[in-house]
DNA sequence: GCCGTTTTCGGCCCGACTGTTTTCAGTCG
């Protein structure tokens, strides 16, 4: 897809005008990168389809930018950006990750130092010869020094399953404060983005808290264990660095502020600032103190009210990325979607009998303290020898160790049920490596790719087809196989994916191991447009790892997923018909 | 450069903090 070679370049073009201290052009063209970023449609097949016209009925584009999108589709160049380049012959885009530089220090070094790239402005730092120049100083160039330190020791953005239990903590110790009324967590990490860079909190003072109290709470926060450097800190805000390599924010705000803040502090980005648009259009005033009517606050002390007063319905966090939901608010077309609470039981967690390190009476014990009615045991089958895959004779045992199970609960009087599953093989050809008698034995079956990723796009989407075209194969486990920060997707056409599962029945996996997430939020829109079934499962190889279902919660509600889209958020008798009736 | 249910011109989100200044520019979120 060009859309994300296009955003790149408007991006870049922003930063040069930004460096030029050219107004409100930079974000122009950055909102028009946004825009390309995250539409779904190809940018060149949107312009194939309806030439100039169609470009400009993409929101943020105009006649100026289409046509420097259908320049760069034909020859491959933009001539703007070719000449902005020129003019400032620098590696922008990587000296402005160093944080605390900018464009227009970028430039200011290249016109004084001639630097040109991050190495480049790591040798002046060393050698002195950035702090005696007009605007800089000591600090600055040893802040210089630490960023590009940082570049090169954290690649990126870390696992949203990997930070939130630790900043989780962090506000336990903060609400702990006597000075402290309130620690929240706002930022991506509410949103639940699948990766975060940073960790925002808002604190609102207790009324005990006295003169110099948000003052000795910015003193608890730089000094917390783990904390690397302290980027900033002020009377009322803070910022420090952890040592394992992501930041973290404080605010301290005012309780009758806590909802404009929370609200402002959440983002994401586009989402407030739509909102803000909306403010302005009612000629009202919308900031993190709280939405005004001239110098009168009229909202702040909660985000509900800041919605309802801005003619929205309320939006939960993990909708807010401008992706439609601010319009559907508006006409009171928000989805209800899938809450935190609402999953009847987890579909695909392996046992001892595959070599996972809890036996199926523990995961049964550990899903019922869950508050779940089912368990599914999806053992891997005999492909994985490596996983000790059960074989048709395995299978068999573990059944019949399940069925005693099930008899067990039942003269106890429980109803919950364990359900007889497998994560079977997709062979390269599109087989499954158990046969169908085995499977016709089972509850469900679910089958994934866990072999010869490598393939070209139309034999990989063969294989997959055809195993969902087999009737004994319910589920698709991670069904586009991307590892975040190692794997990409496995070269497949999710639409015809989606077009097939639509007439199978076959249900697609939100695998919610925190380095899967898989499908993601926008592929789980996309399903469920598609009028695909899905099922939200851990894919727990320990009856701890159950608690990973938040995770894929999360993204099914940014893929603004319903009850009804998803086949374990029902009671077991509507599971089962969900099921093929093979 | 984009945009319009007051507008085809005149707006464009807003405030905190740092490091450098001596009133403010740059960066960040």
């Amino acid at each position: 897809m060009k859309n994300q070679e296009l955003a790149k370049i408007f991006n870049e073009i922003s930063d040069f005008l930004e460096a030029d201290h050219i107004a409100f052009k930079p974000f122009a063209y950055r909102k028009a990168a946004i825009a390309l970023e995250t539409m779904e449609e190809n940018i060149s097949e949107v312009y194939a389809n309806g030439g100039i016209k169609a470009l400009k009925n993409i929101p943020g584009v105009g006649l100026s930018i289409a046509e420097k999108i259908e320049e760069y589709l034909k020859t491959g160049k933009i001539g703007y950006h070719e000449k902005l380049k020129k003019t400032l012959p620098v590696n922008l885009e990587e000296i402005i990750a160093i944080e605390g530089m900018g464009p227009r220090r970028a430039k200011f070094l290249y016109e004084k130092l001639g630097v040109r790239t991050v190495a480049e402005v790591e040798a002046a730092a060393k050698e002195r010869r950035i702090a005696p120049l007009f605007g800089f100083g000591g600090k600055t160039e040893k802040n210089i020094l630490e960023g590009i330190e940082f570049l090169k020791r954290s690649k990126g953005r870390l696992l949203l399953g990997d930070i939130l239990p630790k900043v989780r903590e962090v506000r336990k110790k903060l609400e702990a404060l006597p000075e402290v009324k309130k620690a929240e967590l706002a930022g991506s990490l509410r949103r639940m983005k699948e990766t975060v860079g940073d960790a925002d909190f808002l604190v609102i003072l207790s009324p005990k808290a006295g003169p110099g109290g948000a003052g000795r709470i910015m003193d608890f926060f730089t000094a917390l264990d783990g904390v690397a450097k302290v980027w900033g800190k002020g009377g009322t805000k803070a910022s420090v660095r952890m040592e394992e390599g992501f930041d973290m924010d404080i605010r301290v705000l005012p309780a009758r502020s806590y909802g404009a803040a929370l609200q402002y502090f959440t983002g994401s980005k586009d989402h407030n600032v739509a909102l803000r648009r909306i403010a302005q259009d009612k000629g009202l005033k919308l900031s993190e103190y709280g939405l005004f009517r001239g110098k009168e606050m009229i909202a702040g002390r909660n985000e509900e009210e800041i919605y309802k007063l801005l003619g929205l319905q309320y939006i939960p966090p993990e909708m807010r990325e401008n992706q439609g939901e601010v319009k559907a608010a508006k006409d009171g077309l928000l989805p209800k979607i899938i809450g935190y609470d609402e999953i009847f039981g987890d579909l695909h967690c392996h046992s001892d009998w595959d070599g996972g390190s809890d036996s199926i009476e523990e995961l049964a014990a550990a899903a019922m303290a869950r508050g779940y009615r089912y368990v599914g045991i999806a053992d891997h089958t005999k492909f994985l020898k490596i996983e000790h895959g059960l074989d048709e004779a395995g299978l068999e045992k573990r059944n019949s160790h399940i069925d005693k199970l099930n008899k067990r609960f039942l003269s106890e009087g429980s109803d919950f049920r364990v359900l007889k599953g497998c994560e079977a093989n997709i062979m390269p050809d599109g087989s499954i490596d158990i046969t169908n008698e085995a499977l016709r034995k089972l509850d469900f079956a679910i089958a994934g790719v866990h072999s010869n990723m490598k393939m070209e796009k139309p034999a990989m989407t063969r294989r997959i087809i055809r195993a969902m075209e087999n009737p004994n194969i319910d589920i698709i486990s991670h069904p586009t196989g991307r590892i975040l920060k190692q794997r990409d997707e496995y070269p497949a056409d999710f639409d015809q994916l989606l077009e097939t599962a639509k007439k199978t029945g076959t249900i697609l996996e939100i695998n919610s191991c925190p380095a899967r997430l898989d499908l993601n939020d926008l592929n789980i829109r996309r399903a469920k447009a598609a009028g695909v079934k899905m099922a939200i499962n851990t894919d727990a190889h320990s009856a701890d790892q159950l608690r990973f279902i938040e995770f894929g919660i999360a993204q099914a509600r940014r893929g603004w997923a319903e009850i009804g889209d998803i086949v374990n958020a029902q009671p077991l008798q509507l599971l089962l018909e969900c099921f093929k009736k093979d």
